[in-house]
DNA sequence: CACGTCGCG
DNA sequence: ACACGCGCGACGTGA
């Protein structure tokens, strides 16, 4: 039998927008709603394969009946921008995939439902009607089912009703459903019901006389007296709800099913929707041609031949750029593609020697811009040969210009996007959309793919190739309009160059002694779980913060309830408060310290041992969202220092024979940063005349002499301090202090008039942020912002933190850059060995070659604080040592 | 693969 | 009445 598909439009659409997180693609244009209506869709066109497709819609959102619950509450709210936003996107793309909609002035969807569904079951059709709308099971019939999707943890679920599960599950047909209704009520739709009648009344007093009209023949007999009583009283009103709650099934509609047939969805134009708004599982559903993916004729192709790729690269030379790709499995290279707009090739060379001679002859082109992913990791490939040096060269010439790096360019434009590929980079500027490598190469490994599976490798290698040549001119363009090539041009990409050295560099590390350490701690950690087993009365998972959560609250019925939703919180904040009382408790929070220095330190760090006995930390350049690094395989930038045990694990950390470590960190540089993008004359009075910054703080904000500033206001006037950078609210602060609320606003609010420039500076962040969708830094660097302009109060009030501590965390990651870039460069030109070789956000950490030691000092102290001009000084204090731990 | 936890600035 | 400090990465657990 022919099949109908109804869908209810806004309902659906709902029903995807609050069960989806806030999904956005990279222009901020929020998706989640349509996505997940699209993915629900497809989910029910697979298990109920129509023949014929609708979608139903109410003419105008803000009147429909649909109820439009609130995430929290059942209370009716106007719809969230982000929602309505959604409407007509949702209708463009069903209008594109060729899937009829209906809508009629004067009608709900509702009705137009009840009627279509209706007379396609008349004309012998089977029909599903797929909504989020229990009212609809008044609907249900033989032939007639209704879809509702509920969203489970494991999924989404379909529930099903036919007449007969209604009847099963409601105690009355789908007819009597409605005068159920007209009794209950429902406020959300506006339906009066009857006072005092609630579900089960009006299911009971239905399931006996099947209509209000028979029941209100029947009142007196009805119990309990209130229904009967308010039945009587209260007919007409109940009349009036089973016209409003009864859905219409004989509309005047034009329409005919014939023109609702099942085509192709998966067409162009839904194609490039689905770009747009970045659907990338759904685009996966399209059958992708060559066509559709670049809207061009390319010519790819692979090479062993060592005279094709010379002579590729003569016809290169007229080019104005050259894309460049390496393929590479581990650090082994196996060959490069080389692209201009038109035309890749990809080049597996027999020999390493070979690869050096064809790539040095495509460096040594006069006019070309060599555009390529990851400068980097390219280097990091290539390293030991002299190519690292001449491209290195001119990285740090920031006049020179000949090379560019798509994944820096693109992270700058937009921080947040997670990766930086070349797929994405087509999909954003080119508006193409490329397979990935994992579409390419499944599992297999990149070694392996070369050899056995050449089409794809070349597809791979040659695409990054050609997105590199194609996109560097509509990528340096948005650099330009975003007034961002100074700070691409000038820092970051003499930056990769100067990172790229010192991951090379590496620092050393005493194996043994790691490995002393890491047994060292094994002794503690045994005896503590012994303690806490016997203390428990049981063996457990301490590591478990579920079995930890059930131990200490439920067994041993310690107070501090739950806190997050899988059970009770067990953080330490929350134990350090019982662990006076309760000694398990102390012992927990002590065997948590000790295994997290063996598995994240004694242990994590010896696998990451190289041969050469040092460890080279990879950092991440297009990661952070303020432009800050990061530092991962292994992280060094969290190794501990706060506490003594595990600030001993520095003292594995040496630097070679002959050397010393030299560690320089800037004082307070994001107060002093705020105190010079804020323009706060008494900051910067403070700091010009080298005050102790958070007794001058405490001693303005507790109006009592500099002198006689207690020990305890100068701790709270720190946190203050802090608080302020990190876009400060009473409730944070409080925590902190652990003061009430009231008392921390007292504070914010006395901190603000001590500094009034300060909130000045922190407001107009905000406005400014709201006003143009991002924060900016000193050097111009760009965060987005799309939580400014959320419905959601609680994402809205972060979004007002992150503008106000964007700007100063960013402008002094920009500062360091500068200072490592100057740094770096003085070394080099000074012909010194003493080599940068880590940086920890505000710190800078050098081998220095020990005669040398004076003069890196002073290099330090140059380049570090006149990185650049502030209205009060740049300070650091600098530290030398034998070990990392000495130096600190 | 998400979550909780905790190390750093 | 309620949400709540900013930015990262690594490890272990458990679905």
């Amino acid at each position: 039998m022919d099949k109908l598909l109804l869908i209810d439009g806004h309902s659906i659409l709902n029903r995807a927008f609050f069960g989806l997180p806030d999904l956005t693609n990279a222009k901020g244009v929020h998706t989640n709603a349509v996505y997940g209506f699209l993915n629900i869709m497809f989910k029910v066109l697979e298990t109920e394969n129509p023949k014929y497709l609708t979608v139903a819609f109410d003419v105008s959102a803000p009147t429909f009946r649909h109820k439009m619950y609130d995430a929290y509450k059942g209370t009716r709210k106007p719809m969230a921008d982000e929602l309505r936003q959604q409407v007509p996107m949702i209708k463009e793309m069903l209008n594109a995939m060729g899937i009829v909609t209906v809508e009629k002035a004067g009608l709900e969807a509702d009705d137009i439902l009840g009627t279509l569904a209706t007379r396609a079951a008349a004309d012998g059709k089977e029909v599903v009607i797929l909504s989020g709308d229990r009212d609809l099971l008044q609907l249900a019939g033989k032939h007639i089912k209704i879809s509702i999707p509920k969203t489970k943890r494991t999924g989404t679920e379909i529930e099903e009703y036919y007449e007969k599960d209604v009847i099963e599950q409601k105690q009355v047909t789908p007819k009597e459903f409605i005068d159920v209704k007209a009794l209950w009520g429902d406020t959300s739709d506006n339906i009066p019901g009857v006072p005092q009648i609630g579900e089960k009344t009006a299911t009971a007093i239905i399931a006996q006389y099947h209509s209000i009209e028979e029941a209100y023949e029947h009142a007196d007999e009805i119990k309990p007296p209130r229904a009967s009583k308010n039945l009587k009283e209260y007919y007409d009103q109940a009349v009036l709800s089973k016209e409003l709650a009864t859905i219409v099934v004989d509309a005047d509609l034009d329409y005919d099913i014939q023109s609702a047939l099942c085509g192709n969805f998966y067409t162009p134009e839904a194609y490039k929707l689905c770009k747009e708004w970045e659907f990338k599982n759904l685009l996966s559903r399209f059958e992708v041609t060559e066509e559709i993916r670049t809207d061009k004729e390319l010519d790819f192709k692979r090479t062993d031949s060592l005279d094709e790729i010379k002579a590729f690269i003569a016809e290169l030379s007229k080019e104005p750029v050259v894309g460049f790709s390496m393929a590479a499995d581990e650090s082994t290279i196996r060959g490069f593609a080389l692209s201009n707009a038109k035309k890749s090739i990809l080049y597996v060379s027999g020999s390493i020697e070979e690869f050096y001679e064809a790539l040095s002859s495509v460096l040594k082109l006069q006019s070309a811009e060599l555009s390529l992913f990851d400068i980097k990791r390219k280097l990091s490939l290539l390293t030991e040969s002299d190519i690292t040096e001449q491209l290195v060269g001119f990285l740090k010439n920031s006049n020179d210009r000949r090379i560019f790096d798509c994944s820096i360019a693109a992270y700058l434009i937009n921080p947040l996007a997670k990766t930086y590929t070349f797929e994405d980079i087509a999909r954003d500027y080119l508006g193409m959309l490329l397979p990935s490598y994992t579409d390419l190469f499944a599992k297999t490994k990149e070694a392996a793919v070369l050899k056995d599976m050449p089409d794809n490798a070349t597809l791979y290698y040659c695409y990054e190739a050609f997105v590199a040549a194609s996109s560097l001119s509509e990528l340096k363009k948005s650099l330009g309009e975003y007034k961002m090539d100074k700070l691409y041009y000038d820092i970051e990409l003499p930056l990769a160059g100067t990172l790229y050295a010192m991951e090379r560099e590496g620092m050393a590390i005493d194996g043994d002694a790691l490995e002393e350490y890491g047994k060292s701690l094994l002794g503690g950690i045994e005896d503590l779980q012994q303690k806490i087993f016997d203390a428990a009365g049981e063996e457990f998972n301490i590591n478990s913060p579920k079995q930890l959560g059930e131990i200490l609250f439920e067994r041993l019925s310690l107070p501090g309830g739950k806190k997050t939703k899988t059970g009770y919180s067990t953080a330490a904040e929350v134990l350090q408060k019982l662990s006076y009382d309760y000694p398990i408790v102390a012992d927990v929070l002590k065997y948590r310290q000790l295994t997290k220095l063996k598995s994240t330190y004694a242990d994590g760090l010896y696998d990451c041992i190289k041969d050469d006995g040092r460890i080279h930390t990879t950092f991440e350049q297009t990661v952070a969202a303020t432009g800050r690094l990061s530092s991962i395989n292994p992280n060094l930038q969290n190794i501990p220092v706060r506490l003594e045990l595990g600030k001993e694990i520095r003292k594995v950390f040496h630097p070679r024979d002959g050397y010393i470590f030299i560690d320089a960190d800037y004082s307070q540089i994001e107060l002093r940063v705020l105190a010079h993008m804020s323009g706060d004359e008494n900051l910067i009075e403070a700091y010009r005349q080298n005050q102790d910054i958070h007794r001058a703080t405490a001693s303005r904000v507790f109006h009592v002499p500099f002198e006689e500033v207690s020990e305890q206001q100068r701790r709270n006037a720190k946190a203050v301090n802090f608080g302020i950078v990190y876009g400060i609210s009473a409730f944070g602060l409080g925590e902190d202090l652990d003061i009430s609320r009231k008392e921390a606003q007292d504070y914010i609010d006395d901190y603000y008039k001590a500094y009034p420039g300060l909130k000045l500076f922190l407001d107009k962040c905000i406005s400014d942020a709201k006003q143009s969708g991002y924060s900016v830094t000193m050097f111009g660097r760009r965060r987005p912002i799309p939580e400014l302009s959320s419905s959601n109060f609680m994402q809205r009030n972060f979004g007002e933190r992150v503008a106000m501590n964007a700007p100063i965390q960013g402008s002094a990651a920009d500062i360091i850059k500068i200072a490592m870039n100057r740094v770096y460069d003085r070394l080099s030109a000074e012909g010194l060995k003493s080599r940068l070789i880590l940086q920890v956000h505000d710190e800078l950490l050098i081998e220095a070659f020990e005669p040398e030691a004076e003069k890196v000092e002073q290099i330090l102290q140059d380049e570090m604080t006149h990185a650049c001009d502030l209205l009060v000084e740049l300070v650091i204090d600098v530290h030398r040592g034998h070990t990392w731990y000495d130096a600190k």
